[in-house]
DNA sequence: TAACTATTTAGATTATTTTCTAAATAGCTG
DNA sequence: CAGCTATTTAGAAAATAATCTAAATAGTTA
């Protein structure tokens, strides 16, 4: 995973909000769409994006995608975060 | 503190290195930018964008400008993520 | 297999972002 | 105040990203 590649994904507001949306579970592509004001290819444009910043992965059934999070990456993302916690040498409290 | 603008900034590869440039302490302007091959210019434009999205701030001292991480923003941040921390109904462990 | 449903890909267009050069601002120092 | 040093602003050019329409793919079902 590089984290360009994660913050960019996560830097538009519509990719955001999918991954709002998944966090109930899974849901297809259409789904997903039938949320935004705007045309199918786009939006398989943005989870293409999740895609492959590794946010998402996706299962086929029937004749459906279906996107669902892919949590271990948020972790990572944490972690991330996590280095400009605390510590600068002379903290008062 | 708006998200969009924040992950906008946190976006790019540049202004994340100038966040972990920033963890060890304050630095100049100059100072940022000689870690940098682009114009003083370029990374008063990041800078600027840094500090719009807060994840920065700017202090005077003669004719420098310190910039600052703005650890508080980082909380807030790192709640978005705890949104999507674990509980999905059937969790196994 | 033909028609249908769901989704993606291609290619073009528009919008946004990044970057540069040149000029402007602002504080300092002789 | 004149000339420095440090940084920002303006405006233009180049690069990247988001969006659309139209066409393609793929699986489904009558």
């Amino acid at each position: 995973m590089s984290f360009a590649e994660t913050f960019k994904a996560l830097s538009d507001p519509a990719r955001r909000k999918i991954l709002l949306m998944l966090r109930e579970g899974k849901l297809s592509a259409g789904e997903i769409g039938s949320h935004f004001d705007m045309t199918g290819a786009t939006v398989s444009y943005h989870l293409s994006v999740l895609k492959k910043a590794d946010l998402v992965y996706e299962t086929k059934q029937k004749n459906f995608v279906f996107y669902e999070l892919n949590t271990s990456v948020f972790e990572e993302i944490m972690l991330w975060f996590a280095q400009f916690k605390g510590e600068k040498s002379d903290e008062t409290e």
